[in-house]
RNA sequence: GGCGGCGUAGCCAAGAGGCAAGGCAGGGGUCUGCAAAACCCCCAUUCCCCGGUUCGAAUCCGGGCGCCGCCUCCA
């Protein structure tokens, strides 16, 4: 197979990647300020780098991925000072709800996780030699770059210092040289965390963070750089001009990667728009896998605009895939042992065609819709062998290596977008839902519930189901259909195959959410 | 104003010179006690508009129109 290709934003071309260690790839994306909780765009953020990391992985690079938490900031202080505790209270309670969610969304966790606040000396050290050889100036306690100095700045953004003049401002307070100027170093205010320095007592800024510990952990010129679109100006602008500056070498990353921004009704998601979805009110909603594809479907770099139907028709595709797994499932199971024949091996072909068209959009920038694509004419292929079993058309053993094939090629594929495919994760209120229904129905139709139900979901819905197939027996179709009926509203879709019922937890269906979703 | 991007069926979304992937929704059929799922068939002569280049354009060029992001903290 061919090359990874993937969009610079430092040439705005698609790019072979040739990593700077043939066979590794160093990995370097800004994570969130920790002041608050996250929503959704932080969510987009992480899993766009999360399968760019997956399919690095899966082409066989041995990937070292670094994201930082950024826990020295003005609005932690304002947050930790209007809530009367210090400034770590805050950000070990959103470093544990941002960690919670990436576990939740089944988001591989970085191999270094680095804080602003533990890499205060590395950062000096940095603005010293920066002083030293004259891209920095001290000012009334402050530090700042003086962006002058670099003929380079704005490569990445594309912006010339000239229009920056005019433009940009300078609170009161400030010392710069020149309006694009920006601090390194900013002396201590009363009340706030500061740190000891050459310049006196303050704290860094916010840009030489990623600089100071991303060179800590990868070393100059390391491979991608990723982030938001909306960091290109001026953070990542300013990355480059005090890393390049610093070592006195360029590039300080190869490749820039940015992702776009989730949309809410045509405008940026964001917390000063007030029309964010916080990610735990998703997650509750809809599984891992919902949301992830939901954000896979459309291409990192154009911006994704959610609202409610749009997750929902994510909840259909994803048990469309779900569903061909579970089938192939049946298949396995009902042949003892494969012995192979011309479907099978069609099948196998059929899988084997979707593994080159998914690294062919892979390879193509990270092209995960047409991925997704390739996968789901897989589904179709799998769905029609699976389904001539079904019918007795085709013998499961005839069809087993084949079934066997397209399945792991299923969960292999759907693994590198970091879809799981399996079981959805049961909810606590669909289990609490399907308890009282079969007491209920314990209560109400006597005859057919008499012995116990079991505690798990597994149990109960077995014991409804049991219930439920004795009124069927009977042809008391009423009731059972009934029964059906309010499975349905717990949460719980039954289909009646041939083979007996099957059963399922709802991706999104019957699951309609007391909360709301954009609180604007 | 400067920089960047987007506009493809009812909705979402790939495709970037060779004749429109995929998902959701919809219509018809098979299967089913009924449903659901699955399967089969149908669903864009056309890609915001107008010119141009070409044997050939959704794809390239020119000009419009509409929308978005960044230029201030932001994933």
């Amino acid at each position: 197979m061919g090359p990874l290709r993937l969009h610079n934003t430092l040439t705005k071309k698609i790019e072979e990647f040739v990593p700077r260690d043939s066979g590794k790839a160093a990995l370097y994306v800004c994570g969130p300020t920790v002041y608050d909780s996250s929503h959704l765009g932080h969510m987009r953020a992480a899993i766009a780098f999360d399968v760019l990391r997956r399919y690095l992985e899966w082409k066989g690079f041995q990937v070292m991925h670094v994201q930082n938490l950024t826990d020295v900031d003005d609005r932690i202080i304002q947050r930790a000072q209007n809530e009367g505790v210090p400034t770590d209270v805050v950000t070990e309670r959103y470093i544990g709800e941002y960690r919670q969610a990436l576990q939740a969304l089944n988001i591989l966790q970085p191999h270094i996780e680095p804080r602003a606040s533990r890499h205060i000396p590395e950062m000096v050290e940095m603005i010293k030699a920066l002083i030293e050889r004259g891209y920095a100036y001290y000012a009334e306690g402050d530090v700042y770059f003086d962006v002058t100095k670099l003929s380079a700045y704005g490569k990445l953004s594309g912006r010339v210092l000239e229009e920056l003049k005019a433009g940009a401002r300078v609170e009161p307070g400030e010392f710069k040289r020149h309006p694009a100027d920006f601090a390194l170093w900013k002396r201590a205010k009363p009340g706030e965390p500061n740190w000891e320095s050459p310049w006196g007592r303050g704290r860094p800024g916010w840009h030489i963070e990623c600089s100071a510990m991303s060179l800590k952990y990868l070393g100059m010129g390391f491979d991608i750089h990723g982030g938001g679109d909306d960091l290109i100006f001026p953070h990542h602008e300013n990355e480059i001009a005090q890393s390049e500056a610093y070592t006195g070498r360029e590039p300080f990353a190869r490749y820039w990667i940015h992702n776009a921004m989730v949309m809410v009704r045509g405008e940026k998601m964001s917390k000063s728009l007030h029309n964010y979805f916080a990610v735990m009110d998703a997650m509750r909603r809809y599984p891992a896998d919902v949301i992830r594809y939901t954000l896979a479907s459309v291409h990192y770099r154009k911006p994704i605009e959610v609202d409610e139907e749009r997750f929902v028709d994510a909840a259909r595709a994803v048990d469309r895939l779900r569903g061909a797994v579970a089938s192939a499932d049946a298949v396995i199971a009902r042949a003892k042992s494969g012995i192979g024949g011309p479907a099978s091996q069609h099948l196998a072909g059929a899988a084997q065609r979707a593994r080159e068209t998914f690294e062919a959009a892979m390879d193509d920038d990270l092209n995960t819709a047409g991925a997704l694509a390739a996968i789901f004419n897989l589904v179709a292929e799998t769905n029609r062998a699976t389904d001539e079993v079904a019918k007795g058309q085709s013998d499961a053993a005839q069809l087993q290596p084949g079934v066997a094939t397209a399945r792991a090629t299923l969960k292999e594929l759907a693994g590198v977008i970091g879809l799981v495919l399996g079981e959805a994760p049961v909810d606590a209120r669909v289990a609490e839902r399907v308890r009282d229904l079969a007491a209920a129905l314990r209560r109400e139709a006597g005859p057919l519930f008499t012995d116990h139900p079991g505690q798990n979901l597994d149990e109960l819905v077995s014991y409804i189901l049991a219930g439920r197939e004795r009124a069927r027996a009977k042809k008391d179709f009423s009731t059972a259909d009934r029964i059906r009926g309010r499975l349905a509203e717990a949460g719980i879709v039954v289909e009646d195959l041939p083979t007996g019922p099957r059963w399922r937890v709802a991706a999104a269906d019957g699951l309609r959410p007391p909360t709301g979703g954009a609180d604007a």
